[in-house]
DNA sequence: GAGGGGCGGGAGAGCGCTCTCCATGATGGG
DNA sequence: CCCATCATGGAGAGCGCTCTCCCGCCCCTC
């Protein structure tokens, strides 16, 4: 019951559905798309034959009329996991021959999975799209060409509409986007103020969280380790965190800045150390440079959280695994990822919307670390 | 020069780009797909008149005609994330609600990510299909009715072919993609032999290549954690591990059981512990687990590896960040994607081309671990 | 019992593209 | 110099679907 009846290979049609259930393509139409009413008797007997021929409507042929294609791009924009250092970015290239591609080590998509942040994305946005029908279509964004693909996708209608995970302030995707019009949602707030929503976490909230704990737990000489300053983000946690220690009389902290990765937290940590060996208190810019500085405090012999406190940011998935437990502040990314779902899907059923934007607020999660 | 020249504010067709250029939309198809001579002159116009109206071919007209989509379905089949406890699976429901999707912590798709594995599977599909122009659509079928979704999504040729990745050996999806003839390959070797090409590695040889390095390292008293037995990759492994154990003069291994997570690898460790207080060498059936096992190895006191050597298995991201690093087998993962992409494209180009399937060789990456 | 409204089904016109077929003009060989 | 051959552009028929009309019928009301 589940093949075509069709004499060639051919997946059968509306046509062929009618045909077997004696009615027109419109009414199967009607049947199929839930729309208008329908003789409940006749109902049944296009039922069956879409059974008996085992009828899938065509998706391009649908997508041709209603101009929807139930499918959004996921764009992953800018990097944001690579160290600042690079600054101008912009390094890959079209990459076409079959050398290309193939062991990703060193690529976008390969440095972008690194992060768990990514993964979180991926799961809230999924979570929330699927049960609704709506398929996500995954891109990447880290250069000119790739933005134009990007755009180019969404002009062929390809997709509906774009969620796009842009983290450096330079991004020009975000504005690309905009100018052309193109319904899209953005994670993280643009550089530039835009027709465009976007959801966001209140990171200098955030950092003054974990200042606050800091300071709470009884640190005194408190340094951190931020991430790049180019990213909103990573700036916005450190002002904040400088804010808070201000205000509470610490006007200068140690920083140090890092790239989000492990690898760059215990780099910053190194010279933190070597610089102020006498620090009880760490506030990293995110969970990934958290973990990495207590590695290498550890190697320095100081013990977390007796001699150093440390506090991270983002409450990932290696917060909770590593040892010991991180204290973080946590970013509620699968919450945030569905929010901006949402925020498409309404923009997408009522295109005249405003754009908005919501904030979230992040907690303070406590574990063992500090 | 980006945009549209029509009168209403409609995207603009091939129609308007003839009347642009005065020739017919023919010839236009043909100067954008650049097929068939076309006069140079003519050409050049026409271009003109795609830069000036901004035109974009619409991607469900042109599937429509051609039945090709360009985009390729990626699915995450089957868990092989969590514990295996469970058994029988197919816990999750439709989730219609507005409660549903949302905060992810439990969902499939957050444990999928939750595992280091699947980033780097996307990243060398994504490395692999991108310059060649393909889009991957994300999706997980961890039940009857997501199966079901994916296989009326390829029947509606919303996607060209897929890609799935089926860690349990029960997973009916591979067997329900391959009756219905849909173009498709395997991250893994399907449970029951199909017409349905795949990729594998040779798990068996990785785990000789962690027993014999164990063996080498001195060790004596070697236990192991395996992966869920009820996926192929656990209990290969296993096998593997013990066979060349056996070979070896130690016809009995300890074993216990993970679910490939950190935190089975934690609670396998401890019962390890508690009946083998004396072992000097463990292997575990991955990265996570080889972590968690390290942890509560240095909470019991032992130092790693000077009193217990500890072997992983895939080389993710964590086997080089966690401390010590790991050694660890080394499963190219985004090699192997890149391959599974490569056999799809073949098989798209070729329908008839019959279904083989590469298997990779794995290698040991020593680190501090062991 | 006649008229009007509403309900339910059918016909058919596209959506924007590709591709086959045909027409036309140029080319070349006998 | 004529005709077969080739090269190149145009016309037009769909691809499978949705959706607007339109029409017929039933029921309700006066």
């Amino acid at each position: 019951m589940t093949d075509a009846l069709r004499s060639d290979g051919a997946a059968p049609t509306l046509e062929d559905v009618a045909r077997a259930a004696g009615v027109s393509r419109a009414t199967v139409s009607r049947v199929v798309n839930g729309v208008r009413n329908v003789d409940p008797a006749i109902q049944e007997t296009v039922r069956q034959a879409v059974s008996v021929t085992g009828y899938r409507p065509n998706r391009a042929a649908r997508s041709l009329v209603t101009r929807r294609t139930d499918a959004v791009a996921l764009v992953v924009s800018g990097t944001g996991v690579e160290p600042a250092a690079g600054g101008g970015g912009e390094a890959e290239r079209p990459g076409e021959g079959d050398a290309a591609g193939r062991g990703g080590e060193g690529s976008f998509t390969a440095r972008v999975f690194a992060d768990p942040f990514f993964g979180r994305v991926v799961t809230g946005v999924v979570d929330y799209l699927r049960p609704r029908g709506i398929h996500p279509v995954l891109m990447f964004a880290e250069a000119s060409w790739a933005r134009d693909d990007v755009v180019s996708y969404l002009r062929q209608g390809s997709a509906d509409g774009a969620l796009i995970v842009s983290t450096h302030a330079e991004d020009p995707l975000p504005a690309l986007v905009a100018e052309a019009g193109l319904p899209a949602v953005l994670y993280a707030r643009p550089a530039r103020p835009a027709r465009i929503s976007y959801v966001d976490l209140a990171h200098r909230d955030g950092a003054r969280l974990a200042a606050e704990h800091l300071l709470a737990r009884g640190c005194r000489r408190i340094a951190t380790i931020s991430g790049p300053l180019d990213i909103p983000a990573g700036a916005d946690r450190l002002a904040g965190f400088q804010e808070t220690m201000a205000r509470h009389g610490h006007p200068y902290i140690p920083v140090a800045e890092g790239g989000f990765t492990q690898e760059s937290g215990e780099a910053a940590m190194e010279r933190l150390l070597a610089a102020h060996p006498g620090l009880d208190g760490v506030f990293a810019g995110n969970d990934l440079m958290a973990t990495g500085a207590c590695h290498v405090l550890r190697e320095h012999g100081r013990r977390v959280p007796e001699d150093v406190a440390v506090v991270g940011f983002d409450d990932s998935g290696v917060a909770a695994a590593c040892r010991p437990p991180l204290t973080t502040v946590r970013q509620p990314v699968e919450d945030m990822a569905a929010e901006m779902a949402r925020l498409l899907l309404d923009r997408l059923a009522e295109p005249e919307r405003p754009a908005t934007s919501v904030i979230f607020e992040p907690t303070l999660v406590v574990r063992a670390s500090a």
